[in-house]
DNA sequence: CAGCGCATGTAAGATGTTACATGATTCA
DNA sequence: TGAATCATGTAACATCTTACATGCGCTG
């Protein structure tokens, strides 16, 4: 039995936050991805599938859409999805495994070139800098109003943005190591 | 095809940062344990079939242990491997999806009570504190040379250490906050 | 001699990704 | 009318974890 799924977890999280309005799969795939993506993600060869599931164990209702328009079919959380979502949040995460390829390769540094290294750093140093600022433009949006976030997601927005500002702090650090490596005579410290 | 395995790489840059003795599997998975064990982790069950596969696809060379004392068998990297390794590390690292189930509890907060947030915080605060204070033991080893780090190396260390202090900072601000609403009066924010 | 760490593996099953298939609607 | 987006799904496949099975050697 491998881990516990999180995916429908997700589902029932998003369903449950939302529960005015009912979304398709669609919907949901869209939501992950314009709010969690940062620290989350699910294909639609996922979804789909727990969608079903769900449906069938009762944690959600399906309805289809009637009369014009698009067909979609639209969930929405039951009071047993609530029950479930709520013991799940309930139990202490786990600090599940990472797997930073980055740092990986870093750690193997020896085995290739220095200005290997620079361009894997300085790329991914770029990426952290981009959600950073799209994190601090969020944050500004939420503090006037402008986005609906509710205290508990203002914080993870700044988690994203204290991190990746920690990791552009060191990867700009780190840059500097590098680039005296490559320049030549001993590799500093 | 899903995403390229990197367990097969990782073994590979191990056996050949250490190429001058060669590893049996169970000795793998101890440096794995020992030396990347906060971003990266291998199981038994992944490490001996790779392995095998490894040794067939001659990126890796395998010769048992002759003689009295425990049957082990001990691999070692090839010139293929190498190669290989070299290839594989000039590849730009993908970011890999992150999955942070803390944060999406923190995310769908609203749906539970705030002590229980404080406690999942409050787990993984003391975690990464411990992480934090363990990166910068290793470092304070290896400046005065008891631990034989690559500069490479080092780098990942501070990476750990700055990533974590980060983690810290964020997790106590954001406890403040809780704790502020947990007492009462307004989620101020 | 019992128990622990060493040591190698297999089996089952869940998790998850990618690619494909299909079709409707909107907009330029 | 053609492209992009909406929308739902399936199939194939790889990945990875957990649990189990097995046995040796060392140490108390």
């Amino acid at each position: 039995m491998a881990r516990e799924s999180r995916t429908p977890m997700v589902i029932l999280g998003i369903l449950g936050m939302l529960d005015e309005r009912p979304l398709s799969g669609y919907d949901i795939k869209r939501v992950i991805d314009h709010s969690v993506a940062h620290f989350w993600s699910e294909s639609f060869g996922q979804i789909y599938p727990v969608l079903k599931r769900l449906s069938q164990d009762k944690l959600i209702r399906a309805r289809a859409t009637e009369g014009a328009g698009r067909k979609r079919i639209l969930y929405s959380i039951t009071p047993q999805g609530e029950k479930q979502l709520q013991s799940w949040l309930a139990k202490t995460p786990e600090p599940g495994k990472p797997r930073d390829e980055l740092i990986l390769k870093l750690f193997f540094g020896s085995e290739t070139e220095v200005p290997v290294l620079i361009r894997h750093l300085q790329a991914q140093r770029e990426r952290a800098h981009a959600a950073s600022e799209q994190y601090a433009e969020w944050l500004k949006k939420v503090e006037i109003q402008k986005l609906p976030y509710t205290p508990f997601q203002v914080m993870t927005l700044r988690a994203g943005v204290t991190m990746s500002a920690a990791f552009v702090e060191w990867a700009d650090e780190s840059l500097v190591t590098l680039k005296r490596m490559k320049t030549g005579r001993r590799g500093a410290l």
